[in-house]
DNA sequence: CCCTTTTCACCTAGGTGGTAAGAT
DNA sequence: ATCTTACCACCTAGGTGAAAAGGG
């Protein structure tokens, strides 16, 4: 499915006339996987809000990426407003053909954001390196998980996302003001 | 609402590594208006198979274009495979500001493909002339309508758009072979 | 009378969380 | 006990012809 929150990025410093390809991937924080904490003397429950270390790794996936599907574009396109990664999906499943994003559930993952220059000379390849650059936000590192563990979270994107109107209880207008 | 039967071209002799822009337009086929013709001693009828002048066309719209979506794409691109115009979408609206090609109903039109070359010369406006070329099929002239004069042709719409699959009432692979 | 406009149920296509059942 | 899967009703978004209503 589509990660959520989505990954946003607002660009400046491209060559507004050359193209530029963007694309996203995903590398692990850690060798460990995570298991949902919960409160002693209290049965579980959705909202318990830790995470314990629950053992070592699953094996990694070879690693797929994502390319932003509006690439390649001008600097000019990707500079004048955010860019947004609401069509990347994330899936479990080891045997996906979709092209869909593979990670592990229950283990941390940090989105890499790239950047590469399409270079217009003939022998582009041997410039690969200087091509491309990456940028890396600590702040987005994320634990994957196949259901909610936070009712919050639920909340948030049940009031975000158009596609899950039908869960709506109030108007989300009056959202995220009137909650906290 | 969108054209059809849908306008599709098989291209060749593309330079496959360079630009291409595919657009088309439709050109009034005469100055004249018509109406449905009815056979005498018989009440209007759907299915009433001739074409009457009704007097002289009214005045004509500056006449859009419409830029296949693909567009601007490598020749490798348009060669491929069949190119078919399914998103342009006609309208009978004057003011209309959804960019769609305005006709004048009940006046008979013909459709012309155009291919631009673009040009990655500095000077490429000096070359619009020759990097500019315009294809007619007298074959597929047709009149404009608000609503279908024709069964068959309501028919053959059903039987071959998913979107009308609710009108159906047999199996689209029976068909046309099972009806003349 | 003939054509146009509006509205509607019914489709395609695909993104939601809930839930019950399954797996470990 | 905890996580995963499959399925579902409910959404968004948009393309159908039928039918009713409107207009000249």
């Amino acid at each position: 499915r589509r990660m959520f929150p989505t990954f946003q990025v607002k660009i400046f410093g491209m060559d507004p006339m050359a193209d530029y390809m963007l694309l996203m991937d995903f590398v692990p924080v850690d060798d460990k996987r995570y298991r949902q904490g919960a409160f002693p003397s209290r049965r579980y429950a959705f909202h318990s809000s830790s995470w314990l270390v629950a053992g070592k790794a699953d094996p990694a996936t070879p690693g797929r990426v994502h390319y932003h599907p509006d690439s390649p574009a001008k600097g000019a396109q990707w500079m004048k407003q955010i860019v947004s990664f609401d069509k990347l999906k994330l899936t479990n499943n080891l045997l996906d053909d979709n092209g869909h994003i593979i990670l592990n559930s229950m283990h941390r993952y940090q989105p890499r954001f790239h950047v590469v220059y399409v270079d217009p000379r003939k022998d582009s390849e041997k410039y690969a390196e200087e091509n491309f650059k990456t940028f890396v936000f600590e702040e987005t590192r994320f634990t994957a998980v196949t259901a909610y563990q936070n009712h919050r979270i639920t909340q948030l994107k049940i009031a975000s996302n158009p596609f899950a109107k039908g869960f709506r209880d109030c108007d989300p207008e009056d959202w995220p003001r009137n909650h906290r």
